[in-house]
DNA sequence: AAAAATTACTTTGACAGATGGAGTAATATA
DNA sequence: TATATTACTCCATCTGTCAAAGTAATTTTT
C-alpha cells in the first residue's frame, strides 16, 4: 500500500493529467534507473502530494512503456522488501521525451489560448 | 461534417486536452451564448486548426454539461442550416468555470515541476 | 519467535471519456 | 434538381485509470 497524507492544497484529478503520465514517469526514469514503488514515492515527494499515482496505474504505464519499446526492465539483486524491479530509459524513450516536452509547451500555448482571461 | 485545414504546427493528442474539455467549452459558452457546430470552428480558428474537437466528442460534452445542470439549451429560431441548439452558462457553470481556471493553474505548476529540465 | 507493518509487484474487471462511422434533416448553391 | 454545407444524434469500440484483491520478501514490534 502506498501511504497517504494529506497534500498541501488540493489534489489533481486524474483525467486532468492523464496523457502526461507516460511523459512523468519516462521523466524520472529519465534521470536514473528506478524501480515502481520509488517513483510512485517522488511523485508525491516532488508535488508534495498533490498528485499521487495509483499503483496499478502506475504498473499499467510500465507495461505499455515497455511495450512500446521506451523503458527497459532488470531485477535488482538487493532490496529493503519485495523484489525490486528497475527500469531504464531506452535511445527510443529519450527520443519520445523530448517530443513530449515540446508537445507540453505546446498545450499549454493551446489550453491558456482557450482559458484565458477569467479572472 | 467539419471542415479540416491543415493545422499550423503539430496537432493534440485527445489524450493530452482530455479532463480540460469541459472547461474549454464552457469557456466559450461564458462569452456568449453559443450552438455547436459554432463552438468546434471556434476552437479550430481560436488554435489555429492545433486543435479540432470532434463532433461526437463535442456532443457528448454538451449532454455532461447539461445533466450536471451547468449549461442549459434552448432551439434558435433562425439559421442557415440544420437547427440550431443554442447553450447558455448556467450559475453553477459560471462556478464551475472559475474552480476549473484554478485547476488549470495547478496542473501546469505540478506538470511542469515533474517534467522541467530537459532542454 | 510470532505477529504486524512495510516494501514491492501483479492481475483482473469495471468504468468513463473520446471517437469513427453512420444516419437524419434543413438550408444554400451550382 | 443535384450537391454542398450547416447542424445535430446515436452507437459500438477503444484506451487509460483505478479499486480490489492477491503474492511475496523484509523489517519492526510485541
Amino acid at each position: 500500500m502506498l501511504t497517504e497524507r494529506r497534500p498541501r492544497t488540493k489534489l489533481i484529478r486524474s483525467d486532468i493529467i492523464r496523457g502526461h503520465l507516460d511523459a512523468i514517469i519516462l521523466r524520472l526514469i529519465y534521470e536514473e534507473d528506478r524501480y515502481g514503488y520509488e517513483i510512485s514515492k517522488e511523485i508525491s515527494s516532488r508535488t508534495e502530494n498533490r498528485f499521487q499515482i495509483k499503483e496499478a496505474t502506475l504498473y499499467a504505464v510500465f507495461q505499455r512503456l515497455e511495450k512500446n519499446g521506451l523503458i527497459e526492465s532488470y531485477f535488482g539483486n538487493f532490496s529493503q522488501g519485495g523484489k525490486r524491479k528497475y527500469y531504464r530509459i531506452t535511445l527510443l524513450g529519450k527520443a519520445f521525451l523530448k517530443e513530449a516536452a515540446e508537445e507540453w509547451k505546446e498545450t499549454k500555448e493551446i489550453i491558456d489560448l482557450l482559458m484565458e482571461g477569467l479572472d
